[in-house]
DNA sequence: TTCAAGTTGCCGAATGGTCGGCAGGCGCCT
DNA sequence: AGGCGCCTGCCGACCATTCGGCAACTTGAA
């Protein structure tokens, strides 16, 4: 079983199967090595590049971006690429993390290839949790507040059977008897926020139970939008369609604030399932509620006649639940950016802005420094049909 | 157990629960009951209405339609809601019927209040198959070819047992036992195309197993857009979510061809699934591909950045799957009408024929007849992105 | 404090899609 | 055969959305 670990706050995590595959086991990425006009924090990589590759690199970004000429930023695709090749033929984690620093670049482009090349090379089985890299900790010691250890984290859970996190429809509530058969098999971690647990495309690994945090799930086109699918509460697992069915997760998991995971490898996983009805059980009604959830989306984005519709239903959704005690006026806190709610609702960022200033206008919603107050929340349930 | 019944050609049949609340149970509607322009098949439905409930039907109407002044359609809504109460208050299978029947109406407006009179409608709990009404046959008499038996109909599947259509990879795929135990509790049906197995918004009754035949399912928008999400072949399970998360079922199922259907109830399922762990993963297996085709929709239909990309790709899903002896030419036999086109990739009639005579501009396509011949598989494919 | 990056707001131009309508063609029913 | 309804194809107009760019502002880091 994995330890807990903990990090320094500033710095990203990322979830990877190391080079030769692994189970899933944290890395790091200091957040000042931004990705954009040449890394700063492995810029070795770049020339550890033997030629021959850096030559063979050349005609498959071409193939990948079609035909672009005089493209500016191909020498970063250039880059990248030879990142990945650096990352698999060498096991340097430092590129890989250029890599996985580039899928979150601001640039669509960027991002798209970069995902791109996540996806490919991470399909590799999992390898035992000994194989961590013993210098994966020696890289948060470039950062300012290295070896802090979690000064405010949350407790953190270093065993199902004494959890107190588990509440009624959790996944993981089951019979004490199945309860400890889970935790045999459990890889208990912790993770900051920015981590991926999974990108789209790659093999299944097995499944993540969200023990206490938020999850961002998410899909990205091969043009680089992103479209956020959902934000998973605690309590539910991640990537248990993919784990089952065994087909390439379908979206991609990244932790939206420090988050307690549980992770069970996908073999044991599946002798699991099918030796206890109770996880079968359950596991389908996860899957019920998740696949209906993703019905109603689809309803609510491709059925929708505007953008106006989808913006009132997700400011609506973002706000506490219809209790009876609500007044017309709710706050918000909204940590969304406009690009945030633009992802969220399958439109523009413009679009966004627009409405959200026609809204003003019309006296429905308006701001208070960095949160948003919905007046009207009746006016807004009218506008979201 | 339901006795499997034939049906004539030429009808429509519905599976509805009865006003009292019922076992999915067939009934008919004559197809030439064409919907609008008041009612020939029943007409004497609007007549038995009371006075007090027409009148009350007035404001019912007005605000589902919001402030539509000299609305030339509110005399068919107002129908529409009278054949609702009717239905209600004096379990006239006739004037639900005429209900269902504008559910399909051309008018897109039409059709979405129908829908939400069905929906509301048979929100009531199953009852067994014993209370057929006595008159549901007789309905078909009035048709030309009343009394017919499925004349060339499939082979009619009596029980599981001795099922030869089940494949590898099929839902009912279980042990003897299981099977044994699933056969107890199954409803054998024979649908002809058209029938609505249950209705978005219904609470779930059970599960149906798709033995042959296929069943288009769909969602609808208030205003009466329809998109068409999937089309479930052979060895599928309709209705799995709704019935193992309780909540209401998330979409339409209607039969595109005759089909063999194998019914089972929501309580005989659920214990089934809490007492057979084999139940479970095959449950979740299904699950888990629906939940995974449904995401690659999302993304399919919200990433695009057009129309025509998302058109390339139906068609391209529509012919065989590419095999290795595939040419470039691709002959597929389309009963699909634009408009199905358009339901299917969530855009309109208009922009499909628009898209498709460029398609024939650009010669990636073709048209022989009735059928459409795809004369550049690598053009489409570059389109589809 | 200063700088840099990210966020917001706004503009005009371009575009892609929808709406509504109309006419021709085809097949089905009477 | 005639009539009817549905499907197709096409038109112009309109609309929302997106794109690209720019400037002001906020925030965090150096």
């Amino acid at each position: 079983m994995l330890v807990a670990r903990n990090y320094q706050p500033g710095n990203l995590v990322r979830l990877l199967p190391a080079p030769a595959g692994t189970s899933p086991q944290p890395e790091e990425i200091s957040r000042s090595e931004n990705w954009r006009g040449r890394p700063r924090g492995c810029g070795d990589a770049w020339a550890a590049i033997p030629p021959e590759f850096t030559a063979a690199a050349a005609p498959q970004q071409r193939r990948d971006q079609g035909p672009s000429p005089a493209n500016p930023e191909v020498n970063d695709l250039l880059y990248l690429f030879a990142c990945q090749v650096e990352w698999e033929r060498r096991a340097d984690p430092s590129a890989a993390w250029e890599v996985i620093s580039a899928a979150r670049s601001p640039h669509a482009e960027t991002r798209a290839h970069a995902r791109s090349l996540l996806e490919h090379s991470q399909q590799m089985a999992p390898q035992s949790p000994e194989d961590i890299p013993t210098d994966w900790e020696d890289r948060g010691s470039s950062t300012t507040e290295a070896g802090m250890r979690t000064p405010n984290g949350p407790e953190i859970i270093e065993s199902c059977m004494g959890c107190k996190a588990s509440r009624e429809g959790f996944f993981c509530r089951f019979s004490t008897a199945v309860v400890r058969s889970v935790d045999e098999i459990s890889h208990h971690t912790v993770m900051p926020a920015g981590a991926l647990l999974f990108v789209e495309g790659q093999t299944p690994r097995g499944v993540f139970v969200l023990c206490s945090g938020k999850v961002k799930l998410y899909t990205t086109s091969k043009e680089g939008k992103v479209l956020i699918l959902k934000q998973a509460e605690a309590g539910e697992v991640l990537g248990l369609s993919a784990a089952i069915s065994g087909t390439n997760y379908e979206m991609t998991a990244e932790t939206a604030v420090p988050c307690q995971l549980n992770f069970i490898g996908r073999h044991d996983f599946m002798s699991l399932l099918q030796n206890q009805s109770e996880v079968g059980v359950h596991s389908a009604l996860s899957l019920s509620r998740e696949f209906q959830g993703a019905y109603r989306d689809i309803h609510d984005l491709v059925l929708a006649r505007s953008s106006s519709g989808k913006l009132a239903r997700l400011l609506l959704s973002s706000c506490a639940p219809p209790g009876i005690l609500e007044s017309e006026e709710l706050h918000l806190r909204s940590a969304m950016t406009h690009e945030e709610m633009a992802q969220r609702i399958g439109s523009s960022r413009e679009t966004v802005t627009r409405l959200l200033s026609d809204l003003k206008k019309k006296r429905l919603i308006r701001l208070e420094g960095a949160n948003l107050v919905i007046r009207s929340r009746s006016g807004l349930e009218a506008l979201a049909v």
